[in-house]
DNA sequence: TTGTACGCGTTATCAT
DNA sequence: ATGATAACGCGTACAA
């Protein structure tokens, strides 16, 4: 026995179907009493509507698309969190999809919200990703699309970022402030545009302070995970000349470096300043804690939902694509000096 | 303008759209000409089939939802991300839900998949959650449900658990072994099973081992976080007759009992040997790094979707029930004595 | 106030 | 080989 219907209702009722959902739907027009008949069957029998139908009758899903490149970091999952918060009062669904931070699975998963008939999506692309034909194709479905924490230069989208050229920029001239005249950089796969942006951050940092720019200090890490932050730190840290500081992509490698410092039995900060990005949770369980790159996580998903949200409802008529780039905030724990 | 739909194709060809259906699902008895035709147009055309008119007709959605207290753990990120995995292959798709550990929040996510018309359901209940009506009404609308990692006593559905009764009992063993004489409990919030059979865990590694158990030195925390553990280590560390081991309920408490015990200048392992649960990646960054017991994640993941799967591929006619118990691996590191 | 008829896009069945 | 028709469940313009 499948679900039941309106038109079951009806039948019981011996009234046409439309009487029924007009009944159900609060509509004009219809008599208190069959009103309150239909709605106390429909209440008995345990009617649901099928959202099915509805949608196809809507052309509507209600669907809401969000691609991250992995869920299992903090931050993408806090993200996400932010934007299901954002979404739990309206009648969106999220779906979310990991790229895994391939390209090719990433256009799959666009492929797939296309079919999906997905109204709206949230994406933040894979560190793959420079060509962008995927998501100008959805665009040019109708599809809204934001594109959050990853910028797609050249794409005309609207946009939540952060800026990570000022945060580490802020990082490297609080280690110089510190004291610090050796700074290395443990800088993040090449190409992303993450790795650029902070990478740029400590080259200006360092040219406005007048400190030389030396190339060996200059590491990057095959990914943005521990275990290359390992053998990245190494390499650094065994340098003849080896630096008085280090300022590291993110939070994980930046730990890495604080391992191995410690097993070369170097001092923290004393001889070796370390700072990260991210602000990851477990960054203050160590010892030393880590002095880190805080970014305003529930704001970037919140704000990234909230103009979704403003595209579907139509509030934003205009073809003016927003642009928004959150600051950062600098904090100073064990592993870096205080000023 | 709308989609491309199926009549417009017809339409165009002058053909029926029934005829443009067989063409596009490669059925049976149609021409070449007009298969090709058909196909090259769509091609052509960018046309898309509309997923939500076939839903209505199959009264299927090929959603597969799951609801995890929240996605921020590694634990359960690692866990959705193996079910996407497992789905990636099959027509299915993923509603990722989080219950945040409310009941209440629970049972309306199960009310929400219900309207969505998911064909399946995997959870992993909240905290809060002793009452499983909501399951056992999805249940009986005839949507099959998979409960992982917490157990649901009581309700007959399938399972896949972990013994963490065994794990338990296995780290305080080695605890035991290895020389430690007054072994504490870090043990979680009040009321989870996760909680009990932990500690169940540890009462009857001592019990066995004719050690005796002391009230003051099983502590339950307020949460699973890292700050309900600074406060509970305290506690422990300040007694008169402090303990020589800590057995923590997870990774977070166990590193927030390490940091206690470091700024109290405790050594570790020497004066004192500390394990986890879980093995969250950042425990093997600790100094010390954190000895802890495995859960095998992705087992648990697949294997679940693997389960519901067959519910839904009608393979599993049988109404019996599956009851899988995945066992742990202790990890020894440096947070504890090695044998 | 209520019923009839149609359409949303697709597939399956029956007829041609 | 192809077309016409019905059906999935619902909402709504129109007629009564």
């Amino acid at each position: 026995m499948g679900r039941i219907t309106i038109t079951d209702i009806a039948k019981k009722l011996k009234v046409a179907p439309s009487t029924v959902s007009r009944a159900l739907n609060n509509h004009a027009s219809i008599s208190e009493k069959t009103k309150n008949d239909v709605i106390a069957l429909a209440e008995k029998l345990n009617y649901e509507p099928n959202i099915m139908a509805i949608n196809l009758l809507h052309r509507k899903s209600n669907l809401i698309g969000v691609i991250v490149p992995h869920i299992t970091s903090h931050f993408y999952s806090a993200i996400i969190t932010s934007i299901q918060d954002m979404l739990s009062n309206t009648t969106f669904n999220l779906m979310v999809c990991i790229s895994n931070e391939s390209f090719e699975e990433e256009v799959l998963l666009i492929q797939k919200l296309e079919k999906l008939h997905v109204d709206g999506v949230l994406i933040c692309t894979s560190s793959e990703t420079n060509n962008f034909d995927h998501l100008k194709k959805m665009q040019n479905k109708g599809i809204p699309v934001v594109v959050f924490d990853r910028d797609c230069s050249g794409l005309k989208a609207d946009k939540v970022l952060v800026d990570c050229y000022s945060g580490s920029f802020e990082a490297v001239e609080s280690l110089i402030q510190s004291g610090c005249k050796k700074i290395a950089h443990l800088a993040g796969p090449q190409n992303s545009s993450t790795t650029k942006q902070r990478l740029n951050g400590y080259l200006d940092a360092l040219k406005k302070n007048k400190i030389p720019i030396i190339k060996e200090y200059i590491h990057h890490v095959s990914e943005f995970t521990f275990n290359s932050g390992i053998k990245a730190s190494e390499v650094l840290l065994k340098l003849k000349n080896s630096p008085d500081a280090i300022f590291a992509v993110n939070d994980n490698i930046a730990i890495a470096a604080i391992n191995v410092a410690k097993k070369m039995s170097i001092k923290i900060p004393e001889e070796l300043s370390i700072v990260g990005f991210n602000d990851d949770p477990h960054s203050s369980f160590m010892t030393p804690s880590l002095s880190t790159v805080l970014q305003p996580i529930f704001s970037i998903g919140m704000l990234s939902a909230r103009i979704l949200l403003h595209h579907l409802k139509g509030v934003n008529t205009k073809i003016e694509f927003r642009h928004e780039v959150f600051k950062t905030e600098l904090i100073i724990r064990e592993s870096s000096k205080f000023l």
